[in-house]
DNA sequence: GATTAGTGACTGACCGGTTAGTTATAACGC
DNA sequence: GCGTTATAACTAACCGGTCAGTCACTAATC
């Protein structure tokens, strides 16, 4: 009759590392890396600090593993979209994909992890190599091809790839930091659709060649 | 004849405030804001914390003022340059000259200022405030104003001018955050430079509107 | 000798990571 | 089914170290 009381602690082997992942990401979210206590990720969690570290042997890898968790699905995605449209595809819709994509992440895990490692990565160098080699590289590694390919043909006029992809990624990133460190004290809303929308007419018609040049 | 030897500690209030300034830049830049330890400041200063606290209410007044002293007079050059050749150049050049300044701060104080409040300002409440309304006000009413009245005269084609911003202001700003926390576990380089002269070819140039259009 | 710039030991709070001990649960024997 | 034992998931208290900010004192200067 009497309801049990709950036991105070549950062997859930399975479930504890998505349930720590998931309120990392809130915390890290909330207070960014360095601020965040690994004590109040358990908390957040519904386990202890000493759990925590059953999983994940340092606080540093268990931010890696929020990245991943969040980063690699969309990267893959992308990296999967533009092998499969490139042949079909001329290079300036190619980048306009690319670039509709950062709306639809401004809001979710995946934004706010940009915003965390962009943000924090100079102070933590383990995770800003992280970050390099198994983001940024295969991003870029994506658009240089397009960029480069639209050069190549005739598409683009010559710009240098790395700088193209800065002015690509710029925006988008200084619009995610905006977003959460600036908007709350500046009464001039600015919304992630308007610069992609912006980034795309100006931007990226300003790469193609215009009728006649050389 | 002998010579005095010279005392351990020399009161000297007029040159303290700017050593300290100078050395916190210093660390500041260095170390991030979290990451320095007011004491380093003061050694690097050839000064004990106590005498920090002097002339610094905490921690947090101190990097303001390092923002002040780094930022305040390039803004000010900024806006007087931009009010002085309003009247006789045309939008697209207004522009151009406020890209080009870009790479000159690159190695500068400034530069490392601009960096610092962007990695960090999400944490520190206080100093985002700040600087939202001390620096980035200031920049985006000159960059709206020469946006507008570009667009108003028929001169750049119909843009949101808080969009366009973005996108001119996103790419150095990333370039900055590039150099200093990404660049080191990379092989591409990228300069500032280049990527200032492909947005003002290709965003800038994207902007102006082309013949026959409505 | 009065004033005050400058010192540095000290405090209180914080936090990443460790570990000895606890207990839910699975596995086994009957 | 039911008791017994082995396993390992989980906890709580702790430790070592760090650091912003304070204050009683020291000495340079007027």
């Amino acid at each position: 009759m009497s309801s049990q009381p709950p036991p105070r602690r549950r062997r859930r082997k399975e479930a504890r590392p998505k349930e720590i992942l998931a309120a990392a990401l809130t915390v890290f979210t909330e207070r960014g890396f360095a601020a965040t206590r690994v004590d109040d990720v358990a908390s957040r969690a519904g386990v202890t600090k000493g759990t925590v570290y059953l999983y994940f042997p340092t606080k540093e890898e268990l931010f890696k593993a929020v990245i991943r968790d969040a980063l690699f699905p969309v990267i893959h995605a992308v990296e999967q979209h533009i092998a499969e449209a490139a042949g079909s595809t001329c290079a300036a819709d190619l980048l306009r994909y690319i670039v509709q994509v950062f709306p639809s992440l401004a809001g979710t895990p995946a934004g706010a992890v940009i915003k965390l490692v962009i943000a924090e990565g100079g102070n933590f160098p383990d995770i800003a190599s992280f970050y390099t080699t198994e983001v940024i590289r295969r991003m870029r590694k994506v658009l240089a091809a397009i960029i480069d390919g639209g050069v190549a043909r005739g598409e683009f006029r010559p710009v240098e790839a790395p700088a193209a992809i800065m002015c690509l990624f710029g925006p988008a990133a200084l619009t995610l930091l905006w977003q959460h460190s600036f908007a709350p004290y500046d009464d001039t809303p600015i919304d992630m659709e308007s610069v992609c929308r912006t980034l795309s007419e100006v931007f990226i018609g300003g790469m193609l060649r215009r009728d006649g040049e050389p």
